[in-house]
RNA sequence: CGCGGGGUAGAGCAGCUGGUAGCUCGUCGGGCUCAUAACCCGGAGGUCAGGGGUUCAAAUCCCUUCCCCGCAA
């Protein structure tokens, strides 16, 4: 089929890897424009543009897609039977959803109507979902509203965001190529979307990585999983922040107000909190690496009785 | 050239108002102990990221290269 891609950070590549794979006639690929993305240095390619570049695809990055005439003829001019599209950033208005004959598709990281929105893999982690997965779907004009036209699944566990994405992103890439070709030969169709069972997933942001103490132990450990690898869970200690990038739990609560650190060895430092204790067994502090609470512990002192926050 | 912190023993850090380097952990040896990830004694281990400069003398001051990281995006 003739294909034209659209999609921007890593979590769309495989998709794009796939799809390439599976023969499809990629004519172009739509990506956000470059942008500064790292400290210091200048422009930086999305991930997506630098897979297709590798791939030898035409490379399109519009500043804007509505009401972008130029934008609109050079989609008709590739003539793409379908449209995919896997986290691509951006709004699609109508006028670009009725270009292709097979329709707009959309890779979405969650099992739909849930998690309807930019951060669906992170919140599913914060909810504490047990499972999670992939859903492809034709693309409405509302946020992921589409009917459902495929889905995967896979549980949570103990994964970080991080490796959650990338799970999920090679799952998406497999279950789109599984299901072109039933959308090619017609043999489904959409399901509607239970809209009475859909929960919106808003993107996340550096403030969601910031830990209220007042929380339980147990969703304090999942914040720091679903903040894997940005922004990072962290709270404050001396006033400086202080990160932390891996914990568990522990039941007792014990008296102290939520947020003092009420030991610290090689095992971890233990945070009180409003119920049980979060252990951090990785930590951050600001221009340092991450490292194991025992190694953070050697050349820093960590007081007992110190509220953090 | 967005702002800033940092590269010192295997690991994490101190020293940085210049005079050949120190702490904690680990490691090796010994001692104590019923016993120990405990304690005591002793030892090994560092071209102080690379290059250049100032100086009688630089980890410490100046210039520069490389690498790591926080903030901001």
């Amino acid at each position: 089929m003739n294909v034209v891609f659209m999609g921007t950070p890593k979590f769309a590549v495989p998709t794009l890897e796939a799809l390439a794979q599976a023969g499809h006639e990629i004519s172009g690929v739509i990506t956000q424009p470059d942008a500064m993305r790292d400290r210091g240095k200048k422009l930086q390619p999305t991930p997506v543009k630098e897979k297709a570049v590798e791939l030898g695809i035409p490379v399109y990055q519009p500043a804007k897609i509505k009401n972008n005439e130029e934008f609109l003829a050079t989609l008709k001019e590739l003539a793409p039977d379908v449209i995919v599209v896997a986290a691509y950033g951006k709004i699609l208005p109508a006028e670009v959803l009725i270009i292709p004959p097979l329709g707009c598709v959309n890779v979405h990281a969650s099992l739909l109507p849930k998690y309807r929105g930019a951060g669906p893999i992170q919140r599913a982690i914060l909810e504490g979902e047990e499972k999670t997965g992939i859903t492809i779907m034709y693309m409405a004009e509302g946020l992921d509203t589409g009917d459902m036209l495929s889905k995967a699944e896979t549980s949570i566990e103990k994964k970080t965001a991080e490796e959650l994405t990338e799970e999920l992103a090679l799952m998406g890439g497999k279950l789109l190529v599984e299901t072109l070709p039933l959308l090619e030969s017609g043999e489904i169709q959409g399901e509607v979307q239970d809209d009475s069972l859909a929960t919106y997933a808003p993107m996340i942001s550096k403030k969601d990585g910031q830990i209220d103490f007042e929380k339980s132990a147990v969703e304090i450990e999942r914040q720091v999983r679903a903040m894997i690898p940005w922004p990072g869970a962290y709270t404050y200690y001396k006033g400086e922040l202080f990160k932390i990038w891996e914990a568990s739990t522990m039941d007792e609560t014990g008296n102290n107000a939520p947020g003092t650190v009420t030991a610290a060895s090689g095992d971890g430092i233990v945070i009180s909190t409003k119920e049980g204790s979060l252990v951090a067994k990785t930590v951050q502090i600001p221009g340092k690496k991450r490292v194991s609470a025992a190694d953070y512990l050697k050349g820093n002192s960590i007081e007992l009785l110190r509220v953090l926050g």
